[in-house]
DNA sequence: CTGAAAGCGCTTACAG
DNA sequence: CTGAAAGCGCTTACAG
């Protein structure tokens, strides 16, 4: 099909057809009733021509630039990648692109991927859980994009909220270590201030609260979301004030590390010491032993990110900010 | 910060600059010297105004997207996120975005992610290792998009190609087999007739020659790229009409699944029969038996087909097509 | 039910 | 070394 001829424009369309501009417009954005038989003509021609719009034309007069992104710490974290595949997925049938962006260094001031994003003119931005500052998420909120966030507080005008129930997932998990006979539970958490480690945590305090259990400070550390991150909290936890009989990680990653260095020395898992992560990444069942974690339901929550952009882009929506919150699940398996 | 403020244009930078839009287009691309003192002073308008060009007005103009684009069948798989990640980061400093699609049939004529990325006009483009048929290969070629494939052959006018040498990767791992004295070694291939996969069983049927082995159809079967597939094969492979003692998997989710099988029926790895993949995906030392496997180097060949795709587009590169070969490693873990 | 025309914000021959 | 002006391909008030 043609090879280097020029590709049809609107005017190509309108002369072919006998109509202007105006009515091929129309007939193709449906903003105005055109006569059917005016229509079939426009459309007829439109499918000889092989005539697609031109993006950037429409993106310039209509200021939107049909793209959406989506922004995290890591693509090659598997749980940003799953996100990253439900976003297009449902993003992509309404004829919007979605790009996916690394933030390099988490918390730089409008760090150069977002600013980027920005100055394209993006018409909506799912912003992933890492440390954006405040003032980045004032930017993107004032910039006049649509935005999404993954966890942090549901304000008016920042953005709606999609998020897993984080307190209740890690409370959850932290009590099933509870009720299996495990006391001195310690705690390794991503960098101090972070998301969703903040939120994480609180659940991991009020299980050990509600199970009578003492809060201690020294059974809790901060780390990177990483394998090597886990690999530096289990020897610090380790070296630690007294023994402890469970780690629960922030994320399955941290859980990798912290298995890696039991294992190195000979440390049973889980005889005498339970291992949980969060997430439930590909290789949580894959490893030895097999990772206790909970599941946050990441592709759903790039989907379900997606509805939400999209509902203010194209349906409309313009009212308060949302919150939608995704159900979480146990996964027992033999590390706890 | 403006925070709603309309955003600056070429018109209102020529004003307070007191030169004309031409004299700042200059200014900003470069095309055209400027004289030092202009070019100051509209430098500093800029930075005042925080002027940045409407990338839509830029792209209409120019003919030119700014938008790159890869296609693979699946998000998901870790090798995929991976090469997203390095083309990514390779791309952005540049100012180009980089999409990513999920084709989601593949093989099907021109699918529709294929299509709608072709409309947006993007500037370039890397095909994903899968079953884009020969006609859509030659449409996006025709369409005037620069090209890189991963993988399939090298052929003028039909993009660039990047790849890892998988013959080579193949023979080398069922050669450490043979030498580890495995001699009935069946192989979990891909679908029929998908790349990589045929690539991969000439490795290993060339190494099977050499080590004057017979090579027999019946240890030969194709299956999907997944661990449902792996699982799959390795009921079929066990049914078979011989015993084996080593299956090499055509990639590492198709060992997963293999690996499934094996441990339900209690077959030892590698004791009874011993297991490769292909990738070096991040499960595969994190598995029980860890993974012996090859090790593509995903985020390099991100890396590597963007900078291919930057030769063409910014840096006037318009010689034949050329294909760059990226170094595997073996990766002896103790599943083989 | 339809059209003529302005204009979105750039870049680039053309001219001096 | 610099500028006036055309034009990229659309959409959308405005008008009939």
């Amino acid at each position: 099909m043609g090879a280097d001829t020029r590709r049809a424009t609107i005017v190509d369309v309108a002369a072919a057809a006998g109509v202007s501009t105006t009515t091929v417009s129309h007939v193709l954005t449906g903003r105005r009733p055109v006569a059917a038989a005016t229509k079939a003509r426009v459309e007829a021609v439109v499918a000889d021509l092989d005539y697609r719009a031109n993006a950037s034309a429409r993106h310039l007069r209509t200021e939107r630039s049909g793209i959406l992104a989506l922004v995290v710490p890591d693509l090659t974290n598997p749980f940003n990648s799953a996100m990253a595949a439900g976003l297009h997925e449902t993003v992509l049938p309404s004829g919007y692109l979605a790009v996916v962006g690394e933030a390099p260094e988490p918390g730089a001031p409008l760090s150069g991927v977002l600013r980027q994003l920005l100055d394209r003119g993006i018409d909506g931005m799912v912003l992933g859980r890492f440390g954006a500052s405040e003032a980045d998420i004032d930017s993107v909120a004032a910039s006049g994009t649509a935005l999404v966030r993954l966890g942090g507080p549901l304000g008016s005008g920042r953005g709606d909220v999609v998020r897993a129930n984080e307190v209740q997932g890690m409370f959850d998990i932290v009590d099933h270590l509870v009720h299996r006979g495990y006391r001195r539970i310690a705690f390794a958490d991503g960098p101090a201030g972070s998301s969703p480690g903040g939120e994480r945590q609180r659940g991991y305090e009020q299980a050990l609260r509600d199970a009578g259990l003492p809060v201690r400070d020294d059974l809790v550390v901060h780390t990177a979301y990483t394998r090597e991150g886990g690999v530096r909290a289990a020897e610090a936890l380790l070296a630690g004030p007294g023994p402890i009989d469970a780690i629960a990680c922030c994320n399955d990653l941290i859980a990798v590390g912290v298995l890696d260095v039991l294992r190195a020395r000979r440390i049973g898992v889980p005889g005498d010491i339970a291992v949980t992560g969060y997430d439930d990444i590909e290789a949580a069942e894959l490893m030895s032993p097999a990772l206790t974690t909970v599941l946050n339901p990441a592709r759903e929550i790039g989907r379900t990110s997606a509805r939400m952009l999209l509902d203010r882009l194209d349906h409309g929506y313009t009212g308060p900010d949302r919150e939608t919150i995704l159900a979480h699940r146990i996964v027992a398996r033999d590390s706890a």
